[in-house]
DNA sequence: GTCCAGGGCCGTT
DNA sequence: AACGGCCATGGA
């Protein structure tokens, strides 16, 4: 058994099933209308704390906006004043167009985006302005149960922590973790959500160890 | 008032 | 390829 594997059983053990403890990106298994809700936080959450995101989407509940046709449906600038909780509105305003409009053309529904070859579907997603390799990754994993492990924050600290890699960029990482895995969505999906439970619960220091 | 949160873009070097 | 400024809000 290799290091990967064993820090995942560590943090199973300390923290428990991940599913129903945190948030609807870990439920398993999702309506077509949870997916879509997935792929639209996977963008509200870009650098901000989760608070101003349920703010965001509580905002976008009221106003009946659930998915990505909604999102086409209105006017960007009330979208961008429905999101404005999560910061960056105007930019993710945008984003979110173009995800949802991206999808939309291309694909029509989730389902069929899903039978998309994944590795091509990374690459597309990646040209959107706005999508950059862990939103692609979260939208690729949670929203669409592809095997893509998210490397973000937390990941980052937890191996530099554990000493398990020098080299902390992305596709680095990311490589490192698939490599050392089975290749299974689930796995990847219970493995990162983890890692946050084990950062926000504070069993991990998050920034400078307290000594 | 200050700091920060599960990024990513763009211009500069 | 790497780096820094920038985008913006609400809560601690």
């Amino acid at each position: 058994m290799n290091q990967f594997v064993k820090l995942y059983q560590e943090l199973k053990s300390k923290c428990g099933r991940p599913a129903g403890q945190w948030h609807l990106w870990c439920k398993r298994p999702k309506t077509k209308k949870e997916r879509e809700q997935v792929i639209i936080e996977a963008v509200l959450t870009q650098r901000t704390n989760w608070q101003n995101v349920e703010q965001a989407v509580s905002h976008l509940k009221k106003a009946k906006v659930y998915t990505l046709k909604d999102i086409l449906r209105i006017d960007k600038q009330r979208l961008a004043k429905l999101i404005k909780p999560s910061g960056f509105y105007r930019a993710k305003a945008s984003y979110l167009y173009s995800l949802a409009k991206f999808i939309m053309e291309n694909y029509s529904s989730l389902e069929k985006m899903q039978r998309e070859n994944p590795l091509l579907l990374r690459k597309r997603l990646l040209n959107l302005k706005g999508i950059g390799p862990e939103t692609a990754d979260s939208i690729l994993l949670y929203g669409l149960d592809k095997p893509f492990f998210v490397i973000d924050e937390y990941t980052r600290r937890l191996v530099k922590r554990k000493r398990l890699s020098n080299n902390l960029a992305y596709h680095h990482l990311q490589n490192l973790f698939m490599q050392n895995l089975k290749k299974d969505y689930r796995l990847f999906q219970d493995f990162h959500a983890l890692i946050v439970i084990a950062a926000k619960t504070n069993r991990i220091p998050q920034r400078k160890s307290v000594k």
